[in-house]
DNA sequence: GCGCTCAAGTAGCCACTGTCAACAATGTAT
DNA sequence: ATACATTGTTGACAGTGGCTACTTGAGCGC
């Protein structure tokens, strides 16, 4: 498809095929060697054609990494409204999609984080991850509106579920959550001490 | 310094000179973009004296990654052995000194938990990292003996202990932890829920 | 239809990096 | 002293990214 006899000459959507060639480069190995050239290559277009769409290498990148924020935003809404009524389980089941999203996707998780920060697009970058932030927030203030969740500062709560989930995705993509060393459910009981200590003490 | 006059053709530790450097220069600036020849550069060498001592870049960056988990170690087991007698405040100790290290290193940091895994050194590096894993392992051990800590699998519970303080520290260290959206102590709610979690109920 | 402008794509140059091979200087064993 | 190993230097090569000038295609007023 990447080079159809009659292909036209203006491309008609090249970002939007640059960006996907990239995703796609992104999901085949972890540890690809991530380059503008090799992208335009698969994408079927020469090498400084990008640069049409994109001022440079961080620009894509970053798009790549808001991207990255948006579907994992939406695959925890998607969890959250799939699970069962009970707060602990929401809780574990969208820690799972979360996790899970992770080592699915570990080259695009592992750049959703290491873009740097400080730029002018970091800025909305960093919109974005605080919008998967915030889909925890929702939770957590259910939960203390039902009585549930104690009633701490809330960001402080939210910030422990992010980061235990955030820690135990990046330990996992490194490899470093062995099953020997580690036990089966390492997240489960990870999760179970969390909620435990978030749940109000009468529960 | 760098440029005595009377500086011997050899180096004399050259290997050592590099790693110091190296060192410097990664607590210089959290985005500094690193290459073997600034490396040389600064330590007054030609761009190829380091092959000298390290096959390739990747060797060097895993010997830095390998001396920073020795030294988080190091760092922990110091804060153990000056904390409090409460095992919830030795946690909380220790948590604390890890996050610290993270955010006073966010470079180093961040190369401890990039090196590509798979690869030869991989292991040796892997092996640093479970030996901060097992401290943590220690306290818990001693906790669950002392009937304070839950007798669930320990692995588990440390695994959640350490995904909480590395996500922790990497959210703080790309900046997502900003105190207004956050609270002014995440991590102390976090260590909160965790360690009543981690904690039997009886206490 | 004609010529104009402008977007989209191409080709090539420069700077820089990692890496390697060949050479030079120093120390060391015999 | 002589041969050798070690360590540092120089020069070179391929690969990459940023930038600029050039070419091709398409839309527009007339």
């Amino acid at each position: 498809m990447q080079d159809a006899p009659n292909r036209p000459y203006h491309h008609g959507d090249l970002r939007r095929a640059v960006i996907e060639t990239a995703l796609d480069m992104l999901r085949e190995e972890k540890g690809w060697q991530f380059t503008l050239r090799e992208v335009a290559r698969r994408a079927g277009v020469s090498h400084a054609a990008p640069y049409k769409h994109f001022p440079d290498k961080a620009a894509l990148l970053a798009e790549l990494a808001m991207i990255g924020f948006d579907r994992l935003r939406d695959t925890l809404s998607a969890a959250k409204s799939e699970a069962p009524n009970s707060l602990r389980d929401e809780i574990t089941t969208i820690a799972r999609a979360y996790v899970t999203f992770g080592t699915d996707n570990p080259a695009l998780y592992r750049l959703m984080y290491s873009a740097e920060d400080g730029q002018a697009v970091g800025i909305h970058l960093n919109e974005r991850a605080l919008a998967v932030f915030d889909v925890l927030l929702e939770i957590l203030r259910r939960g203390q509106a039902a009585g549930s969740i104690r009633k701490r500062p809330i960001e402080g709560q939210a910030a422990a579920g992010w980061g235990l989930v955030h820690g135990m995705t990046m330990l996992a993509i490194d490899g470093l959550l062995v099953p020997e060393k580690v036990g089966s459910a390492p997240l489960d009981a990870a999760l179970s001490a969390l909620v435990e200590g978030l749940g109000s003490p009468a529960t």
